[in-house]
DNA sequence: CCAAAAGTGTTGGTTTTACACCCATGG
DNA sequence: CCATGGGTGTAAAACCAACACTTTTGG
């Protein structure tokens, strides 16, 4: 399984990568996909998913790669978030990466990636240290999560196609981190006409069953300030 | 499986440049640089400012001095707005194009960049179709400075140290293209408290004399729900 | 009949919007 | 004394935040 990387010092040559920050909400807590590295540099330590782009490939696609190498998910909201390219990021040399998340939702099989030695969830609290100036990414990545799922319709890419409306409410106390009154919630989110009930409703629970609801669009929808959630 | 490596051949190689969109408001009229190409491809179409990122400068530095290039600011805003990477946006082979926006509070004067036919600054409404797919960066560029104003204190850029309320309400005015009442934005402003009264008054005008004020944070700061400017 | 989550309205406080007149100065 | 932009308040409407009980099902 080892393999040996030839770390050649191109100190010429510019070279594109695109990490991506995988979110899903699993148990109730937010998570980030995360490897462990099995060579060096950052050896043993976690980082997140990523690799090079190809001569003819657009950066969406390297990452859609990327994301299907790690994960069996093809249906994935992903979404371009900076781009990190300070000449020290990487040791081996100039590395300039485009980066993006991706909100699944569901947990998807994991696949071993061929240059992990591990790959794992980890809950966003509970992040360690990771490789190059990953931590960062990171942090970056989920302010713009939060931010999103306050101004757009972005919540529906962490839910099936038909849902509860106490499941989507959980969507936003778990990503805000924070208890949201039932009933306000209900009153706004029904106010905005981004969700349509269903006809059905969901059986076999041992209460009073929930309608399922679902979005009116699967496009994204930008919130004008005076609709904006919480 | 994805042990592929890419020994593949390369054709040519990848090029990773900014470009810069560079606003600033002239005769009350939001304007962006723009240069003629003097080469092809696309010679003398009008494009947006920018150039290729050295080995060993970071992006930021890389914007900065192509802005440089074309005026003579140093003191400006500078912030990353997008990655376009479609393999087919360059005739020229693969060029991955980082972009910037640039704020500037005053207009500059221009150098002539050894590169450009001509350069001139274009009213916002008013922009020809431009080389590679550099409409679409403006369009974007257009998209988050709208955005920005409403959310942050970014309308500071626009401006000179001290300023009159009627000169920030312009910068308002002129950015999101709608008349707003004095009085309710004053109002709005002075809560926000962003701004604080100077003692002075600008003097030697046939009328009387408006309070100048400035920033009380040079820093970004981000405005919260409530607080949003219309 | 018990447990569990679903579902539902009202009120008081705050924010927003619409709107018109007097003030201080230079010429 | 005229022209010009600077400066100021109020009331009605919309919105937000806080709060508790009844309903429907499975077991």
């Amino acid at each position: 399984m080892k393999k040996r990387k030839k770390i050649i010092h191109q100190p010429e040559k510019l070279q594109i990568a695109v990490d991506i920050v995988i979110f899903t909400i699993i148990d109730d807590k937010l998570k980030i996909l995360l490897i462990q590295r099995a060579t060096k540099p950052f050896k043993g330590k976690w980082a997140l998913p990523g690799g090079h782009v190809d001569i003819n490939e657009s950066l969406e696609k390297a990452a859609k790669r990327e994301l299907q190498e790690e994960t069996n998910v093809k249906k994935v909201y992903l979404e371009q978030l900076y781009t990190f390219g300070d000449p020290s990021r990487d040791p081996r040399g100039r590395v300039i990466s485009v980066t993006y998340f991706a909100l699944l939702n569901k947990k998807p099989a994991i696949k071993s990636a061929s240059d992990a030695a591990d790959v794992r969830w980890f809950n966003v609290k509970e992040i360690p240290s990771l490789a190059f100036d990953h931590n960062k990414i990171v942090s970056y990545a989920l302010k713009r999560l939060r931010w999103k799922l306050e101004y757009t319709n972005i919540a529906q890419r962490f839910l099936p196609r038909y849902f509860t409306l106490t499941e989507l409410q959980r969507v936003y106390e778990i990503i805000f981190g924070k208890k949201i009154d039932k009933r306000n919630f209900r009153k706004k989110i029904l106010s905005l006409n981004l969700i349509r009930p269903s006809r059905r409703k969901r059986k076999m629970v041992a209460h009073r069953p929930p309608r399922l609801w679902q979005f009116v669009s699967s496009k994204n929808v930008i919130l004008t300030k005076r609709e904006l959630i919480f």
